[in-house]
DNA sequence: TATTACATGTAATGTGTTACATGATTGC
DNA sequence: GCAATCATGTAACACATTACATGTAATA
């Protein structure tokens, strides 16, 4: 099977849900994707077009009330194969992600060790802001009544989020306890 | 100060150190980054093209004994300028990073639970290769008798990776669990 | 003589962001 | 009249990978 973006399959698995138009795509991603999948609409409008012209989905236009015309998407049998067979295949593999601090870090040898602590203070204050940001999400969703099955997938991803971001925190602090010591011995 | 990319930054780093062609860069990179963060050939050549035009070090070409001739690089005081200030100022902001396994799951609401299970069963067992390579590393680094600060640096940024990884290991554990269990209720 | 390690580079292609450009409709 | 929201799109630029292209020298 022909092989597409990731991005083209953020999109066909966007389709999928209420969301069928670029700005609807680019609204679900802001409100319930954007802390592990970002697009912006110099992707979504040619992607979308890509979309029709391998004839995974449909367009048509949509008068609305009080609002501007929209075009509308819809998958095609095509579509929701190609899609299907994407979320039934494994990912090749885990890509890396790069890490400016670590990077800072590697070539912190023979900086001042004050610089390094402050790059890593920041670096956890960076962190503990996200963590709250994820934290208000998941109370938002625990606190109203969302559809069930949607809210706990949501709630995964959220999850994710946290295990990840705390433990980079808990790096951070022993990262910056051994540089401290280090420099006291 | 002119802004370069990340890129240019982690070869001016690497260039601090006995790596002072674009081959050796490579390897530098492919022996103690590359676990978070990759350049490619077509990268490094076309960036210390930059990198001289910029006046950020000087080229001269080196013959050797037994061995192709290479073109070395030294770092100018503008260079090295350059490099501080990037050390010296904290991250913009942490990116974010892409999940694919996220990104399906997500999409996941409407499909079999086997297979969100195997998906979740395939990335753990991903992330356990990758723990296991990051530990391998850190136990070739602490036999073997490398010098003890570059040891330690090099030591930190292979502690976050185990860290995430651990991190992300318990929540496929926990996700796989939950999934498990709601169908069985 | 064939392979491996050393060494440098470009071209095509893919992917992504940002800034720009346009315009409808509602409510203040 | 003006700001906000809804709505679609393109162009310029930035960044990165892969495949291609070339060549030296040691060693098995």
């Amino acid at each position: 099977m022909k092989k597409y973006s990731h991005t083209t399959y953020a999109i066909l698995g966007i389709l999928t849900t209420d969301c069928k138009s670029g700005y609807d795509i680019k609204q679900l991603i802001d409100n319930s994707l954007k802390h592990f999948w970002k697009i912006s609409y110099g992707q979504i409008y040619p992607t979308l077009k890509l979309i029709v012209e391998e004839e995974l989905a449909t367009v048509r236009v949509s008068a609305q009330e009080g609002k501007p015309d929209r075009k509308e998407y819809d998958l095609t049998e095509k579509g929701k194969e190609v899609l299907q067979n994407w979320l039934e295949n494994p990912i090749e593999q885990i890509p890396v992600e790069r890490n400016e601090v670590l990077l800072k870090l590697f070539f912190s040898r023979h900086q001042s060790k004050s610089n390094t602590l402050m790059q890593l203070a920041d670096y956890k204050q960076k962190l503990m802001k996200r963590y709250q940001t994820y934290s208000g999400i998941e109370q938002a969703i625990t606190t109203h009544d969302h559809d069930k099955e949607d809210a706990m997938y949501w709630l995964f991803t959220l999850d994710y989020g946290k295990r990840i971001t705390k433990a980079a925190i808990g790096w951070c602090e022993s990262t910056i306890k051994q540089i401290s010591e280090k420099g006291n011995a």
